[in-house]
DNA sequence: TATATTTATACCAGAAAAGGTATAAATATG
DNA sequence: CATATTTATACCTTTTCTGGTATAAATATA
């Protein structure tokens, strides 16, 4: 269910980046990176793939989680 | 890369849903439908899990496709 | 092949996301 | 424990997505 900010809050932290550095690399605004860990449902899809394209990673179609 | 669209295009044939038919069920426009069906990169995430959970699905983190 | 249905593309208005800035809260570090 | 860093929340402007309508193109059907 938030699968999604929580594989991105993860993550960041292996890579020990700051929020700040994250949205830099993803050439993401901060505020955008803070709302995706934050688990805003409303995010644009193109931007998060900019942020998990730094891990190898993109948006696809997966089982939906009980909730 | 667009496994989405292809993966909503496809289901929808299967369950022999116009795109009418599945904007109305998921509740999103139908303008919507098309663009997600036509590849768009920028919609939002919520309308396109409204759609994918018409098949029990939802977006989710996965290993990024080769271009 | 003619007609009906479905899908694609364009334009527009309204709604809302993105991102900047500022501030408060939380966490890390010395 | 004090300070610095990082994260969370709120406000505001700009940008643009959504969805409606209209029309053209494509596909299905008779």
């Amino acid at each position: 269910m938030d699968s999604l900010r929580l594989f991105v809050k993860q993550k960041r932290k292996e890579l020990k980046l700051t929020q700040e550095d994250l949205a830099f690399n993803a050439g993401v605004g901060l505020r955008f990176v803070r709302d995706l860990e934050q688990g805003k449902k409303t995010l644009r899809l193109d931007k998060v793939n900019d942020v998990l394209a730094l891990f190898g990673k993109e948006v696809g179609v997966v089982d939906k989680a009980r909730e």
